[in-house]
DNA sequence: TGCAAACTCTACTAATATACTAGGGTAATA
DNA sequence: TATTACCCTAGTATATTAGTAGAGTTTGCA
């Protein structure tokens, strides 16, 4: 299951990226135009600055906004920084690998091969969709 | 993430899968064989057997066997009667559907569209593998 | 026939982690 | 000085992953 929290960066993601120009937009905006609770977008909007994804101005007319075009955002990056690997098993993740302790033999265990064909088709689309993919799909 | 409990259920009935004949086979004989807490897994095939995946024989010689032939058994129905829902949120499950609280209109999330795609290419992935797939992927 | 062993089945309990909410105060900027 | 992002803390709820204890059922043997 998706966590709110990705989602919720997601749609703030492409509000932004639907904003004229590139003035800074509130939290505050963000949050009531997509329903989320403030305090929580906020946390989630910080965790995209440090992530090298938004930045940041302070005092009035300060907000977020986007640091790269809506174009050469992937989805796949933003899920990674929000959410984590998106592998469903961590000896399958590419960025997150971890052995299973209950495994002795990866190449035995007949769940891992499974899980490697759904990270691939999921990575696929991930890697492949961009905001503005998003946007223009409304 | 996939919990350990579908990951554990997928292994046993491969397990099963692998006896000869169909014996009914002891849930600590799996447990052991798969290094899995033998309480946890006890709970794990009682699902399964609810699920009308498993049948069950009490008593001396009694234990766990598969209902169905191992290549009739599909991934995807295991994973829904273990894990739950394959979308990654509820406005995008085929079987568990549930409208988001935050948005006023689906067609119009972003987030929306994407998830259907990562839903239909996972779903793709396990309604087509069965465990005699697996089983050969080893 | 009756007892004991070998099993599954059920119900509690609990530790741990994670998701989410909510509040306060601080620092920077116009 | 007002406005806004930033940071810290703590609480609540829920799911996961077990562990414990015992009840119920079947088989085989004396």
């Amino acid at each position: 299951m998706l966590s709110r929290k990705t989602k919720y960066g997601i749609k703030a993601l492409t509000f932004l990226a639907q904003q004229d120009g590139n003035e800074p937009t509130q939290i505050s905006h963000i949050a009531t135009s997509e329903n989320i609770s403030q305090k929580f977008l906020e946390s989630i909007l910080l965790t995209l600055r440090k992530a090298g994804i938004l930045g940041s101005k302070k005092g009035k007319g300060g907000g977020y906004y986007l640091l790269k075009e809506a174009d050469n955002i992937k989805i796949a990056h933003v899920y990674r920084v929000l959410e984590g690997p998106i592998a469903m098993m961590p000896c399958v993740s590419l960025n997150f690998y971890e052995k299973c302790d209950d495994c002795p033999d990866e190449d035995a265990c007949s769940v891992h091969n499974l899980m490697i064909q759904v990270r691939d088709s999921t990575l696929n689309i991930l890697e492949n969709t961009t905001l503005t993919d998003i946007i223009s799909e409304q």
